[in-house]
RNA sequence: UCCUGAGUAGCUCAGCGGUAGAGCGGGUGGCUGUUAACCACUAGGUCGUAGGUUCGAUCCCUACCUCAGGAGCCA
């Protein structure tokens, strides 16, 4: 492989005779010189080239503009001028790739706006250059977490037929042609089938024969959710522990999303000084914190006592048994905690049927992990692992015992108290970032209306 | 899906009931080891779409489309 851009700027000392090759950000000619800022997206930084007017190839440089793609010769060198360490001063230049004025990036600020609606030129700029980079790092970092402490990669399919209840509108994956009538059973699985919206429940299956496992996959909702932090296809990092309750899932979530925002702060420190200066002059400051400071708990009978007598009068009533409104949770998050903050101990009426229940009777072993700004960004449970309650949930909310017949079984043989959690990568990624808006962390975001690209 | 706001040059925006303007980007010329370079000139627009009001609509009204922000749903 050839060299790249990364590789040559952590050289320590001058190099002679080297070769890359790179996109043109931006030109500008002297009077014996022409100046090429070269960026190859393998780092955040860009290299100056010097072209002299006496080299041949200088009759190119009025094809060179924005946009245009080149190879270089030349020599490394310190810098003469201020602005930077190193230059290349070049011997030739080929023009790979014409760009002409009709180039849709300019050398000015774009709004994140226009970039969406040309999301295969956008990942050129530095701000989706950065996030780009900074979401490679990352996943790659959410293996290293798992697997440093034994945990399996488990693939949960991604056609699925069984609905984790609670977590919203499916896509239906079929093969029958529109219009014409057939019974599911005439389908290409035999049933209806559909995207998953969850690898939970398999990864129950996974975790109550491996012990800890986590599946990071995509994940498919149908919601006509129209928000700056919901997509029809993200991604979901889902840990799953056997022998596990509610206090040490609650401990691997904020040890999780600790791992993460270190990872970002030591092998993205280009990117977030960029973050930090162009996106969300807080961001390092509240990165920091969420290292420096333990995470609150607080259950959920708590947080509502603590609305009721916030002082604070809300749009929605705060309401023991009702769930927690955006307002409110930004309250707890933002104003009160003003960090991450755990919301554990649901009422059961609102969540879903597998959750265990607590001996109190009214709540479930629930938790929302909430972080300023974006609100919550996991949500997890220990599963209800005794058969009869199991079973009278399910039955209490309407569903079909046969399409769960598996499920149930993992609690009907060698049944284990467990727990586990999901992790929305996309808006771990706007956290470490500051990107408020989770199309601009996705690099074809799909959301209602839009899967173009 | 609901509420609010916005759609004018490639981009960011100004403007106005009498058929359009700036900056940047493009082109041309000049200047300069330049740093979102600078100076001059120049090209570039059925003012989101469809109706309506009016002598006349980019401007006012209606519907629709698209986008953004907020809400619901959740990761």
């Amino acid at each position: 492989m050839p060299d790249t851009l990364r590789q040559i700027l952590a050289s320590e000392s001058a190099l002679s005779s080297i070769t890359l090759r790179g996109w043109v950000r931006t030109r500008r000619d002297s009077k014996a010189c022409s100046f090429i800022e070269l960026t190859d997206g393998s780092c955040f930084k860009g290299l100056q080239v010097v072209i002299d007017a006496s080299l041949p190839c200088y009759s190119l440089m009025s094809k060179i503009l924005t946009g245009a793609s080149v190879e270089v010769d030349g020599d490394l060198i310190a810098s003469p001028a201020q602005g930077q360490k190193w230059e290349l001063q070049a011997k030739e230049v080929r023009l790979l790739g014409e760009a002409d004025g009709t180039y849709p990036l300019q050398k000015k600020g774009h709004t994140p706006e226009f970039l969406r609606t040309i999301a295969h030129l956008r990942p050129r700029t530095n701000l989706f250059g950065s996030v780009f980079r900074v979401r490679s790092k990352m996943a790659f970092a959410v293996h290293r977490f798992f697997q440093e402490q034994g945990f399996f990669y488990a693939h949960t399919p991604i056609i699925t037929s069984s609905d984790c209840e609670g977590a919203g509108e499916m896509f239906r994956v079929t093969t029958l042609k529109q219009g014409a009538p057939a019974k599911p059973e005439e389908d290409f699985f035999g049933r209806p089938t559909y995207l998953t919206v969850s690898g939970q429940l398999q990864g129950e299956a996974f975790a109550c024969a491996m012990g800890n496992i986590y599946t990071f996959g995509p994940t498919f909702r149908a919601e006509n959710s129209n928000t700056a932090r919901h997509a029809a296809e993200f991604w979901m990092i889902e840990p799953e522990m056997a022998f596990c309750d509610l206090q040490a899932d609650m401990t691997l979530a904020e040890e999780n999303v600790r791992y993460l925002v270190k990872a970002m702060m030591t092998e993205c420190p280009d990117e977030l000084e960029f973050f930090n200066k162009f996106v969300d002059k807080e961001l390092t400051n509240r990165l920091q914190q969420t290292l420096d400071k333990p995470f609150e708990r607080i259950s959920y009978t708590d947080a509502v006592d603590l609305l009721l007598k916030s002082g604070r009068s809300f749009e929605h009533p705060v309401v023991w048994g009702e769930g927690l409104q955006t307002e409110h949770e930004r309250y707890i998050a933002e104003e009160h905690v003003k960090g991450p903050v755990t919301i554990y101990n649901y009422p059961k009426s609102i969540k879903p049927f597998y959750m265990r229940q607590n001996d109190d009777g009214k709540t479930v072993a629930a938790m929302d992990l909430l972080v300023p700004g974006i609100g919550e960004i996991i949500g997890g449970s220990q599963r209800e692992e005794r058969l009869d309650l199991l079973t009278e949930a399910m039955a209490k909310q309407g569903l079909d015992e046969e399409t769960y017949r598996w499920y149930v079984d993992l609690r009907r043989y060698g049944s284990v108290p467990h727990a586990g959690y999901g992790m929305g990568f996309e808006r771990l990624l706007m956290f470490v970032t500051g990107v408020s808006n989770i199309r601009d962390v996705i690099p074809f975001a799909r959301t209602p209306g839009n899967a173009a690209y």
